[in-house]
DNA sequence: AAAACCAGTGTAAGCGCTTACATTGGATTG
DNA sequence: CAATCCAATGTAAGCGCTTACACTGGTTTT
């Protein structure tokens, strides 16, 4: 398209009557030039209009100021939330993001590494620690340094996130100190996704702790939808006992609770209480607002960015960074009814 | 991190017995090697477990399979929804997103176009048309392929998006037929952002032809959130005579006044009527539902992809292509007051 | 004042890959 | 059967950059 042919370093050092090594200097370790020539050859790259060919400078330096993020879905808003964060994080350092999805799907995921692998990203960004041990392996035979995010996760690795059962332990606990005893769950789907398997274990440990076994929690898995948590709602109403309160692993899948509720007459929280978990913008905008865990997903983007950002540098970081959360009481939660229906 | 040295087009061809040159077509066309030695390549590829080194191939191809993508921000749920679905896309056909955001500024923009340039992306997707001359300029120069989305531009350049204007000239007539007279609007920001400005103006377009003068059409702009939604809704429903109805520029300010609504105790839509714009999730979640107008921002994303695949092809393309959108009418817009308060 | 040093710059060897061109030998043609 | 062709493969020249090492000449050291 443009007969203008992309200048090169040569045609920089030419018009600044320099060799290119002076000129890779002035672009990578200015101090290392005296000032006028400095000078002299940035007035070149100006009028040139020079910027640097990616695939010499990556296949001469062996780095690539580039990093991976594979994340299920930039559709979730929690994701989507702390890519941006990550995004404008690592834009600081001067790296660029490649971004990739899964779809949630550990395959995918595991071809999708392999991209990013042989883009030579310096670093990526994976979600949470749920994937096959292959795919870890793969990434440390070829040295490409990783971290988990959005939660923390076993022996080894890197993470930046939540204590995502402990906070669903704790958000747990403050339904418990209502009152409630019959509770139930909707879970997002565990499978392959340890954020939506810890805040389980989370509900689940702390019902146990006051004495509800696991037969007395009825758990349904919900797929990310509205229409997924307004089904399960359906069902755990129709059981009987009916809970009288309803955690939700997430909130759109409360907020599909809440939206079954309405429809089938019942009052929250006077009926029956939800609990959301994210806090995102639906949470603060229905009606009555969701009690949910906040999770500040932007923070934890930013976490990651610098973590990743001194792994790559070989640096010395610690192993994992936990994000605080923290409940919000709002709306959706009250008291269980004095007389609660059979 | 790792001993073993990443192996090279050279090891493989030394492995299978052959030259690096038949190795590289077995790798990019198959077709010009006989079965035999591909397969004995294609088995040394897979035992010495390598990848293709994307510095040396970006540099001797001079092509990166890379596509740049600078959107305001993926904290906005169209564009990050968009951005999913184009990403996916994109994989499709083997290619890897790299997204840089632009905060909703120009320079910003400009600086990431320049990024991506010296990343030697082979195409760019940018957002709406409204950006200096120099930034199109740089790349017509660097003969780098863009087409911009969410809207459809002006006289040159590729678009695939919507007809902004038409769409929130469609739903103003839909609110004058209602027997609206007092309208409102609170607009997205609109410097530099041509899917505000083409909202806004559809509005006023409408209005104008039902006789309603830009005079009599209060408007107030304001950023994308709930709290500067329901400012502006507060300063609207200050005024005398107080407006009918109130159309917003996005769903998020129809959210923001929605809210305000419900504070200052008005009633929606009995009281006043308000529309929203884009049909997010939130738009169905609040109560009353949103009248809002569905842009379907992930076929968007597709379409995007498939022009840009197209124009890096330099196979033929339609300068632009239009999504349509459609007027979702739910709770949030009725008849007027019959006794409008003044 | 000679020796040692060092800041500033140049020289040139690759980095791993693609691809134009050259080579080979079997199949096809007249 | 010689001439021609062509499919399959090899040879080797870069692509644009970084960087180890060499060189130069002024400053400091002894």
């Amino acid at each position: 398209m443009s007969e203008f042919a992309k200048p090169t370093l040569d045609d920089v050092a030419r018009a600044a009557g320099v060799s290119t090594a002076t000129v890779s200097r002035c672009l990578n370790a200015p101090d290392l030039v005296i000032t006028a020539t400095r000078e002299r050859v940035m007035q070149a790259v100006e009028t040139l209009g020079y910027t640097p060919d990616f695939g010499g400078r990556a296949l001469a330096s062996r780095r690539t100021n580039t990093v991976g993020a594979i994340i299920p879905t930039m559709d979730n808003a929690i994701f989507a939330r702390g890519l941006q964060s990550f995004q404008q994080a690592l834009s600081r350092f001067g790296k660029t993001l490649l971004v990739a999805s899964s779809g949630y799907s550990p395959a995918r995921e595991r071809e999708q590494i392999e991209v990013m692998a042989s883009r030579g990203v310096d670093g990526m960004l994976l979600i949470g620690s749920a994937r096959p041990e292959a795919s870890v392996e793969f990434l440390r035979r070829r040295g490409i340094p990783f971290l988990g995010a959005w939660n923390l996760g076993g022996e080894d690795g890197y993470f930046v996130g939540f204590d995502n059962r402990a906070a669903a332990a704790g958000l747990t606990e403050a339904v418990l100190a209502r009152g409630h005893r019959r509770l139930a769950m909707i879970a997002g789907i565990t499978y392959m996704n340890d954020r939506a398997a810890d805040r389980m274990e989370g509900v689940r440990m702390a019902a146990e702790q006051a004495g509800i076994g696991a037969d007395q929690l009825p758990v349904i898995e919900a797929a990310y939808t509205f229409e997924d948590g307004a089904r399960a709602f359906g069902e755990l109403m129709a059981l009987s006992p009916r809970p009288t309160a309803v955690l939700c692993g997430n909130d759109v899948l409360a907020v599909g609770a809440l939206q079954k509720a309405r429809e089938l007459g019942l009052r929250v929280p006077e009926d029956v209480s939800i609990t959301g978990f994210d806090d995102i913008d639906l949470a603060g905008v229905v009606d009555p607002k969701l009690t949910t865990v906040r999770v500040p997903h932007n923070r934890m983007g930013e976490a990651a960015a610098e973590m990743l950002i001194r792994l790559i540098g070989k640096q010395p970081v610690e192993r994992r960074i936990e994000i605080p959360t923290e409940i919000i009481e709002r709306g959706t939660l009250g008291p269980p009814p004095a007389d609660p229906a059979v």
